[in-house]
DNA sequence: CGTTAAATGGAAATGATTTTCATTTAAAAA
DNA sequence: TTTTTAAATGAAAATCATTTCCATTTAACG
């Protein structure tokens, strides 16, 4: 049985036509996909295949499209993590919860969330932010912050 | 009158030779653009195009292969700030005066070096990196933190 | 100098992303 | 419901930063 989204106002729905934007399979179906895999880390293809497996039409060239315009709004975020491929993440509201940083392995580009304290690190960002939004009169909307190094597994194989 | 690397061991020379790598002309030049545009965050063409005007045997190809060497070897930073061409950095040794992070403009790209909280970062960065590692058994090597937004040209612009 | 593996440049290949354009479709109007 | 219209779409082609290939050159060492 197919899970359907919500039509509350300030679901999906109600933000895509908020800013204008068409209700369509495909975009109802890159979300359903960027939130099932929430807390991986899909290139435009991999989603492009999640999503053509149950819906067909889909063309990757949408994917790249409906993409764009979820980064615009804020409701997705894009990765670099040095594979030669952007990667997206469903940006979650509650900033608490699902507000996360990345650990990234320079060998075999596997990343890793993490939490441990994102409390002191926001804190600390958003003073940062403020100072800087004076100093720079710059707008400051989003912050990235990633560690590099050598994962477990590669560091056993030298 | 052309300035001269010095050639005290640590120098980059000593440093490549440690590494197993041979000085050639090309990398004398890469590395004197590098040191020349410090603040600057200069896209591999924007290095070729420097370097190609004060030896012009050099050849675009010579550019990448140097960076990566560069970078592996801990001397050049890369970055990605979105306008899709990568930007390169040398990194200082002293990790106190040269050591900052970005604020990026969203819209015309523009790149902020910044140095505010900078000890602030670090510690907690520090702080973060040693639970990191630990927890996930990964080895940091270095990070990254970037502000993203609207610089105070654009906003007047809009 | 002569030897040799590393380094190089130019041309071609690669591959992710963007552009183009003819067709389809969501949604507002009638 | 049917009509209307601009937005959305997919496929193919284009773009363009970066990488690969390979024949030639050169740094380093004895
Ligand atoms: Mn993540
Ligand atoms: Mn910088
Ligand atoms: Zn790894
Ligand atoms: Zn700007």
């Amino acid at each position: 049985m197919r899970q359907r989204h919500c039509n509350r106002p300030g679901g999906w729905q109600g933000k895509l036509r908020g800013c204008g934007y068409r209700i369509t399979i495909g975009r109802e179906a890159i979300l359903d996909v960027l939130t099932k895999y929430k807390d991986k880390h899909l290139s435009a293809e991999d989603i492009y295949l999640k999503v053509h497996s149950i819906y067909s039409d889909i063309g990757l060239t949408s994917v790249y499209r409906t993409l764009d315009m979820l980064i615009s709004m804020g409701m997705v975020s894009k990765f670099d993590f040095g594979d030669g491929r952007a990667r997206y993440e469903i940006a979650g509201e509650g900033q608490k919860e699902d507000h996360h940083h990345h650990l990234v392995c320079t060998i075999c580009k596997r990343v890793i969330n993490y939490n441990d304290f994102i409390d002191e690190e926001l804190q600390l960002i958003n003073k940062t932010e403020k100072s800087l939004s004076e100093k720079h009169k710059f707008e400051i909307r989003s912050h990235l912050v990633q560690f590099y190094g050598i994962c477990d597994k590669c560091k056993k194989k030298k």
